[in-house]
DNA sequence: AGGACTCGTGGAAACGCTTCCACGACCGCT
DNA sequence: AGCGGTCGTGGAAGCGTTTCCACGAGTCCT
């Protein structure tokens, strides 16, 4: 028994003069332990500096302790949006005093998610949470077929039956819209996100819904389809001005765009919120930084990781196939852009 | 032999009439098989869609099939960075071919870095890329304890020996000023990376030697730091034009924080490159986006990640520790804004 | 024709852990 | 005093692989 590589269990059951099943036991925290003996394997767990082995402790448990973010988007671009980065920062703080461990798989292409698809199927992971689907995307489909619990951030695209939590996109984007509207302002435009997405296709019903709330139809010239980032709002409000200069209030289906938004405003000489009334969507650090800061739409992030944390985990635990939802609702956080 | 979990290797040997060592060795490849046994192997693997059981395997042969890319970072704020983002695409392009997995670790916290030390230690990664090193950082003498291999990226802060990939950070930025002051350039600000990182010491470095081979000395005033994001380089733009008015070019130590100075130039009147030129680093996608496209210093990212690869894989292979880095070379892109 | 190969194959040990089961020791009760 | 309990413990089986070793059947040489 030489020490050249970790030590096992083994060693440190010689070490404390009792059995492996003790040790594991100590290790696991059972209580069926005496105080001295429980003493003696910690002595001899410190000085050996034991770490037990994973890989072992998996095959007999079924449990790896780890579950997966797991993100599709065939840019990497979604890095950059501030929603994601709230999404791991929320899931980490809830890990943060439990023992499992958070990964992050990113997937840009068809093959790449076939690799995911093989690397969950190999056991590496309890579970996953899923990000940011597009309409074409294999994943969901790849992911069933696993048998790995799957919970998806954001409501599926095609109404199939998974687990999901979901922000009320639609009443965010009514209640903004409506904000607008309620101003006096007639002509009310959207920057909308990907409609292949979920998010895009509901915060644009949302806006449809609260015009025709107040009796308007929506016109195509006040649409403009963005991709989420500044700089796509940048390039939508541009497009807007150039459609509809009288527009006179947008609402951008998130921050980033909304921000872009301000920009392409300031440089065509309109005042905001005098001249064109602004609202954006996640209340990202951004929004309180930003010149005029933005009113927009916030979501409640703590809740909404938590929630898929307790669906993916209770169906860890319990092994069931019960798929399950949550919608959260959204507020409306006034600032000084509308 | 019910069928109710993922199905094992005995399933499969019993299928295919042969004994479980044969169907490990079709499955791996091995050349030592007759083709009829081959055959009858993979058609019950594929009728029984047999996928390995990683635990199982690891155990044995002491690897994963996966490494890790971990982030140290304060704030969740890294993952905005395009540097970041072009190194995880660089990384998995390079990987695709492989059946090696990339997995990403972030550690906000000092209790995230010990959770990430434990998940290392307990063998669930081959090796480890460390990304983004702050002055304070704990993970280096972390994953030092834990004996899996780890390669930096970018040279580490206090010289100690590991393996690392670096950019001429000194060079690039030494190229930039210079080309400043050949312009015949004056006043030649700069808006540095945080000094707590090396990327921000070694390129301020660079842009004080330039200086001083001009016979330059430091004006204080000149000199702002920043933090590597756009806003940030908004900020420091503003703060360079309050204290140094007659400011006639500025070196930005990263594409976004030079896209955040264009914005406060542009908000101030001055016109790029006319009244202040202005160069950046990285050569990020938003340097040709912006207006007018950066000049800027590229980094050959694809050479990057390649080295950063095979650093750590021979490590990995041939389980030695010897140390090794290399230090590629930067390139000048000229565009409008200098 | 017979020995020395190679080649494909199967049996079995090993990887490091958890957990079932059995077994003594001790307790408090009747 | 004897009996049923609880409690702490150790032995051993088992998780799904890989891989060493031995073995029989060919093949090729002298």
């Amino acid at each position: 028994m030489t020490t050249v590589g970790a030590p096992t269990l083994d060693e440190v059951a010689v070490l404390a003069g009792v059995s492996r099943a003790t040790v594991s036991r100590v290790v696991n925290g059972s209580p069926r332990v005496s105080p001295e003996a429980r003493q003696a394997v910690q002595a001899a767990v410190d000085t050996l500096r034991y770490v037990p082995n994973r890989m072992a402790r998996s095959l007999v448990t079924r449990r790896t302790g780890t579950i997966a973010l797991v993100l599709s988007e065939s840019d990497t671009q979604i890095f950059s949006d501030p929603f994601f980065a709230s999404i791991v920062r929320g899931l980490s703080a809830h890990l943060a005093d439990t023992e499992l461990h958070l990964v992050l798989l990113a997937a840009r292409d068809a093959r790449e998610q076939e690799k995911i698809g093989r690397y969950v199927r190999q056991g590496h992971v309890d579970g996953v949470i899923l990000m940011s689907l597009h309409g074409d995307d294999l994943l969901p489909d790849i992911l069933a077929r696993t048998h790995v619990p799957v919970v998806l951030s954001g409501r599926p695209l095609d109404g199939r039956a998974v687990s999901f939590v979901d922000a009320d996109n639609a009443g965010g984007a009514r209640a903004a819209t409506r904000h607008l509207l309620d101003q006096g302002r007639r002509r009310v435009a959207t920057i909308t996100g990907p409609l292949d997405m979920v998010a895009g296709q509901d915060r644009y019903a949302g806006y449809r819904d609260a015009l025709e709330g107040h009796g308007r139809a929506v016109d195509a010239d006040l649409v403009v389809e963005g991709d989420f980032t500044e700089d796509g709002g940048l390039r939508a409000m541009a497009t807007l001005l150039e459609r509809a200069p009288d527009v006179d209030a947008v609402f951008a289906a998130s921050d980033p765009m909304a921000v872009g938004a301000l920009q392409a405003l300031r440089a065509a000489g309109r005042r905001v919120p005098d001249d064109v009334a602004v609202v954006g969507f996640d209340d990202a650090a951004v929004a309180r930084a930003c010149d005029p800061p933005l009113t927009t739409v916030a979501q409640p992030l703590e809740d909404m990781t938590r929630l898929l944390l307790e669906l993916l985990l209770r169906r860890i635990e319990d092994g069931d196939d019960a798929v399950e939802s949550r919608v959260c609702e959204t507020r409306l956080v006034r600032r000084a852009s509308a």
